[in-house]
RNA sequence: GCCGCCGUAGCUCAGCCAGGUAGAGCAGCGGGCUGUUAACCCGUUGGUCGUCGGUUCGAAUCCGACCGGCGGCGCCA
């Protein structure tokens, strides 16, 4: 490398498979993928971030070029300059035949290799790696186009995005446990949730949302818990719990036909055939939900909540997302509000997945009313200290409200049918794993 | 929080049950091959068998503790 360097200006690889400029010269740079050589032909798969596009070079044309390409490793980052050709052979049906060639950066021996794929562990080990993994790039993809879906609808129906604080003083979910800090002496804990805040909100703005992460302190061990995860909430005002499930069922479907438009190719290197389910979605009460259980051998009596078990057998019934509806009281938070027609149950509901990916949203309408909310916080026996200024919403003008939460890795998890949410995320968070 | 499984080369695993100082494939390295797509062919480097302790003449192998990871339950997004 001397003076001036000629791949500043290069193309994108995604621009040359658009305008396919055959027989023009170009430059693009990137990280190797694959390298392989037949004598005295050699192949050179890059990827530029954008695509990725094969540079074919042979020996009889360049004879000093040639030699390079047996000093090259994966993930050395080039830059290359040649012309574009049509190939059938070539994936895409279009290479680079290389004219020059430079080393920007060199990699060392790239770990991830065909067997390491077989082993969870290693490549979460190495996930700041692993990230650039096609499987990994396309998954994360479609979380990034998840998450501009959900801001595209809530922006075009007439919500507010809200920041709600990550440092809070107090629990939103009844037992549901806390990570502490230390805030110059103080305890505070980090966010479970922006319902509470989204609630002051409303008042404000009539209807809010908020993308963002949320902690939870609780040792699970299974596919579909993180300890950091994503969400998006809302919360609307006068909204009642029939315009909260309709709402929710708009905006899925929104997400699911914007993936099934936009993410063709990511969906196809995960292998995953998915249609987006067409709406209304399936809704039961919970007491539907119970026979159906019972009646496939479950045990469990009104009143509890659903096992893990519980929540596979009535989802093999139905072969996309369902509600269930009118959860007890005894299995739902201290703000869920009653049903007025039966007391016993609230105006609430969950959003779950078919094929045993389990819950994807939670939702229903709150309590407005200032009695009855501090008769159940009393009934739960939280702190009414810290949710002082929460219940004294009640006082200030608080008409019927409704909101709901979903789980982004959990979305994600279900969309492309992964083995797991920790896929669903970049860097996960679990009880044994911090790092990356 | 409870229960179960796993830890041998950079990676995936065999060897452990019936104790005698470690083997394969991939990756790497060297060579060959003018169209590779998980290329192929020939050769080759590489391991205090997770850690510590115990039993034994002798431990990857048997026993115990610990560490790390995975899965299930509970809890939930």
């Amino acid at each position: 490398m001397s003076g001036a360097v000629w791949w500043k200006n290069v193309e994108k690889v995604t621009d040359i498979f658009r305008s396919k400029p055959i027989g023009r010269t170009v430059t693009v740079r990137g990280w190797i993928h694959r390298i392989s050589r037949v004598g005295g032909v050699a192949f050179i798969g890059i990827r530029d971030g954008s695509g990725y596009i094969q540079i074919s070079l042979k020996r009889s044309e360049k004879p000093e070029l040639f030699k390079l390409v047996d000093k090259l490793n994966i993930e050395d980052v080039i830059a290359v300059r040649g012309i574009i050709v049509e190939d059938k052979r070539a994936p895409g049906g279009l290479e680079v035949r290389a004219h020059d060639l430079e080393i920007i950066s060199k990699s060392g021996v790239w770990p991830i290799t065909r067997s390491a794929v077989k082993s969870p562990g290693f490549l979460f080990d190495n996930r700041h790696l692993w990230i650039r993994s096609p499987k990994v790039r396309s998954v994360l993809k479609v979380r990034a186009e998840v998450c501009r879906l959900i801001r595209e609808y809530m922006d075009m129906n007439g919500f507010i995005e809200f920041h709600a604080p990550i440092f809070v003083k107090s629990a939103c979910e009844g037992g549901a446990t806390l990570f502490p800090v230390d805030y110059f002496g103080d305890k505070v804990y980090l966010t479970q949730s922006a319902q509470l805040y989204q609630e002051a909100a409303i008042a404000a703005f009539g209807k809010v949302y908020t993308l963002g992460p949320c902690f939870r302190a609780e040792k699970s061990r299974t596919r579909k818990h993180l300890t950091e995860f994503w969400q998006v909430e809302c919360e609307m005002a006068f909204a009642d719990l029939e315009e909260d499930m309709k709402t929710l069922e708009d905006l899925s479907a929104y997400i699911c036909r914007g993936i099934a438009e936009r993410c063709e190719e990511e969906l196809s290197i995960l292998g995953v055939d998915f249609k987006p389910p067409t709406t209304p979605l399936p809704r039961i009460t919970y007491t539907e939900a119970l026979e159906i259980a019972r009646g496939k051998g479950s045990e469990t009596i009104w009143g509890e909540d659903f096992s893990s078990r519980d929540e596979a057998l009535i989802s093999s019934v139905f072969d996309k997302p369902f509600f269930v509806t009118h959860y007890p009281a005894s299995t739902r938070s201290f703000y869920h509000m009653l049903d007025p027609y039966d007391p016993r149950v609230t105006l609430s509901f969950d959003l779950i997945a078919p094929e045993g990916y389990g819950e994807l949203a939670t939702g229903g309408q709150r309590i407005s009313d200032y009695d009855t909310l501090l008769r159940r916080i009393a009934e739960q026996e939280l702190r009414k200290e810290t949710l002082s200024w929460y219940t004294e919403l009640r006082m200030y003008g608080c008409p019927p409200h409704s909101g709901f939460g979903m789980g982004i890795e959990r979305l994600v998890r279900w969309i492309c049918r992964l083995p797991s949410v920790r896929m669903a995320i970049p860097f996960p968070r679990t009880p044994d794993r911090v790092e990356p």
